[in-house]
DNA sequence: CAAAATTCCTGACTGC
DNA sequence: TGCAGTCAGGAATTTT
């Protein structure tokens, strides 16, 4: 399931073969992909004839800017792919649900077989001129993913990005006290902080030596500090690996490569494992239906 | 057959 | 008592 290191490295991979393309023409063969919309031949008469200016992401979600200021959202879901390919001649894989077609050649697949995912157009708010900034929840002014939120409605609910909005560890304490929430839950509210989903919460817990129980009121200012850098630099390092592809997953990047990172995990799908720092086995617990897994003696 | 996990929705529960 | 917030549980989904 992409979560945000996936994302982001589809971004670039975008942000390199799409800006500048325009869009010739648009096929949706699977509605439930493209939702949001009245009709597919809705969502196709905004895309088409449309050239891409930018590529952003704001948590999971990509987002590819129009010249119209529309802007193409995507999600993936849980077993999402976007791919690029050369030629329309190639085989389209099963579960191909959108198709892009450039008008400079090549087209822009999207693939989707529990089609959790989904794909919309969304236009930005009929003018709402700036200073609306006091209206977004605390701890989201700062940095690109206000201008995205601003531009993109439908994801204004969305929390920080933990790469895109840096934040002072104070500040980040201030937002960990406001809620009475388990460590796990709350990273993986998108409502919190964006982007995080089961992968990538265990594993940044594993970093802050945290157990996944913890109440996020309860923390020292170490721990504070601990989680705020366990965070960043573990989906940073996560981004440079171009993330993870698990045995069963199908995460591939634009090209249909393998993300890299699966090979550094520390504790995701390593039951009874010997914990990479201490030896003790990994233990798998639930929390709210996941799997949960975490080494008891390096995390308190 | 069960498990995997995303977002959305609902209902139960909790602390103030 | 009420309110806001947390979180468990279920739905939709397909493949292993």
């Amino acid at each position: 399931m992409p979560e945000l290191p996936e994302v982001e490295t589809l971004r670039q991979d975008l942000a390199k073969e799409v800006v500048g393309k325009i869009v010739k023409s648009v096929s949706v063969t699977n509605g439930r992909s493209v939702r949001r919309h009245p009709s597919a031949k809705h969502f196709r008469g905004l895309l088409e004839g449309r050239t891409i200016k930018s590529v952003g992401r704001l948590g999971k979600y990509l987002l590819l800017t129009l010249d119209s200021k529309d802007t193409l959202v995507i999600h993936l879901g849980m077993s999402g792919q976007l791919l690029r390919v050369k030629s329309a001649k190639e085989p389209k894989p099963k579960h191909t649900h959108v198709v892009i077609v450039f008008t400079q050649g090549g087209e822009l697949r999207y693939v989707d077989p529990r089609t959790f995912g989904e794909m919309f157009v969304s236009s930005p708010l009929s003018d709402a001129p700036a200073a609306n900034g006091a209206s977004l929840p605390v701890g989201m002014a700062t940095g690109d993913g206000a201008a995205l939120r601003r531009q993109v409605p439908e994801l204004a609910h969305l929390g920080f990005d933990p790469i895109e909005d840096m934040m002072s560890w104070d500040r980040f304490g201030v937002l960990l006290r406001r809620h009475r929430a388990g460590l796990k839950s709350l990273l993986m509210d998108q409502e919190f902080v964006s982007g995080i989903g089961n992968l990538y919460s265990d594993e940044i817990l594993f970093s802050a030596g945290l157990r996944y129980d913890r109440t996020s009121d309860g923390l020292s200012a170490t721990e504070v500090r601990r989680l705020y850098r366990a965070m960043v630099e573990t989906l940073t390092e996560a981004i440079k690996h171009r993330g993870s592809t698990l045995v069963d997953e199908q995460y591939r990047d634009l090209f249909g490569e393998a993300g890299d990172y699966q090979g550094s995990h520390q504790v995701y799908d390593r039951e009874n494992a010997p914990c990479r720092r201490c030896r003790n086995p990994i233990v798998r617990a639930k929390v709210g239906g996941r799997s949960t897994f975490y080494c008891e003696h390096c995390q308190v």
